[in-house]
DNA sequence: GCAGAATTCTGGTCTATACCAATTGACCAG
DNA sequence: CTGGTCAATTGGTATAGACCAGAATTCTGC
């Protein structure tokens, strides 16, 4: 049963939440102050804080604090619309931070896309913002042959939208795969959250409509930031 | 950097599991034998198990113990193959236990379908196992025009072969969305897990190929139990 | 004023210990 | 052999206190 004194907790915090979210301007107050209103150790309140950040209700930066999360972005991994174009739709500010353009071999990237393992290829490495919110890292590897001149002119803008209007590709057949994941020391740091926050990793492998590899990127999102929402017609 | 002890640690599991994962049958030695051989806290222990229980490496169940998760299941929800098809395609056991069928109104359901509050469902409640693990537990929503008397002869085979050859419905149109969550307590409890441990919530609204409402149903996974894996072809 | 230094605050990590409740396994009676 | 009881084991929860490092804020000297 729900008896557990955490889990009461959990119920006292959420209320507590909803009520004072716009007095408290998304910030909750510090673990001590909370532990000392509740009569309880930062260790049994952690553990209910625990449990609001795996439902996704607050997050938090950094050493700097629990903060409620905003809401999730509707995302379709199946469309070809533009990251910045998406999130404005929704009504919310996107912001790109290109971290690296290099040319490299990647064996994951590779055997996505059914090349030999010593392929090299494009790769650029980039953070996305929602509203100043870190919520996405990812690594695309475009196949040279397709886009020749693309690190010389990339800074920022929609990679599906150059492929498409300088090269004339049409992303036709893709393959996606979902899992669940902790976010590695690495994403984590680039994310400005604690090593092993529940993320969401996102693979992609794209061809064109002749079956010829264009791409294969890698998204780790932050689990909390993002509803995936698909709509198909057609029978399958 | 990862200098924190339980990072250490997790690494140090991460090793000590897959080396001796046959020895111990699936099922890691007591949290105080390992936290003595490590020399450290069941505390800290268990910070690093909680390390590895978000990458999907292991799992617990109730007060037994910790297990070696067994490999994600492939999972492609756009696709109407059956349950039990795609765990046996894969080479493993799948199961199903009724736990529920009723006639009820069902507001999310009826909202997804675009049918008023009120109306009524057949509803049926099941949980999933592959290989004896029970990972997920689902709901059904069906209307009750489109296969009418569903009740009296549903015993836990596959719903959309039986809407496909008994009604000859097409499932044609489905709206699918996904989130990270965290199970509630009851799903939890269904599953015979801890309360909040993290889950994946997939929700599915299915209409024939004249777009009448067919089907609604709402999925709770455990998060470490699943891959989603989406093949698409064709331009968008 | 303002940049930089010092301080305070805060979350992150860790130890040591304790009690409860569910599970397990051994033991016992029929 | 079966079914039930009991005790040991084990994970779940909780307390109390401590130290560290990064972030935020205040103070200080120019």
């Amino acid at each position: 049963m729900p008896d557990a004194y955490y889990l009461q907790l959990t119920e006292q915090l959420r209320h507590l939440i909803t009520q004072h979210a716009a007095q408290w301007e998304g910030k909750l107050p510090a673990e001590r102050a909370l532990a000392e209103r509740f009569s309880t150790t930062r260790v049994t309140l952690r553990q209910a804080l625990a449990q609001l950040e795996g439902e996704g209700l607050i997050h938090r930066s950094n050493r700097r604090g629990w903060f409620i999360s905003p809401a999730r972005l509707m995302y379709d991994p199946t469309r070809d619309a533009g990251f910045n174009d998406y999130v404005r739709a929704q009504g919310r500010q996107p912001r790109t931070a290109v971290l690296q353009l290099e040319s490299r071999a990647h064996v994951p990237a590779a055997q996505a896309l059914n090349l030999p393992d010593d392929h090299v290829f494009h790769h650029i490495r980039r953070r996305r913002y929602v509203d100043d919110r870190a919520v996405l890292a990812e690594s695309l590897w475009v196949v040279p042959e397709r886009a020749p001149e693309l690190l010389s002119i990339y800074a920022g803008q929609s990679l599906w939208g150059l492929l498409r209007e300088r090269w004339g590709h049409h992303l036709a057949n893709r393959s996606i795969s979902m899992v669940s994941e902790a976010l590695s020391p690495g994403d984590a740091e680039e994310l400005f959250v604690a090593p092993g926050t529940a993320g969401l990793n996102i693979c992609r492998a794209i061809f064109d409509d002749q079956q010829r590899p264009i791409e294969y990127d890698e998204e780790h999102w932050l689990h909390d930031s993002l509803c995936i929402s698909v709509e198909l017609s057609g029978q399958q």
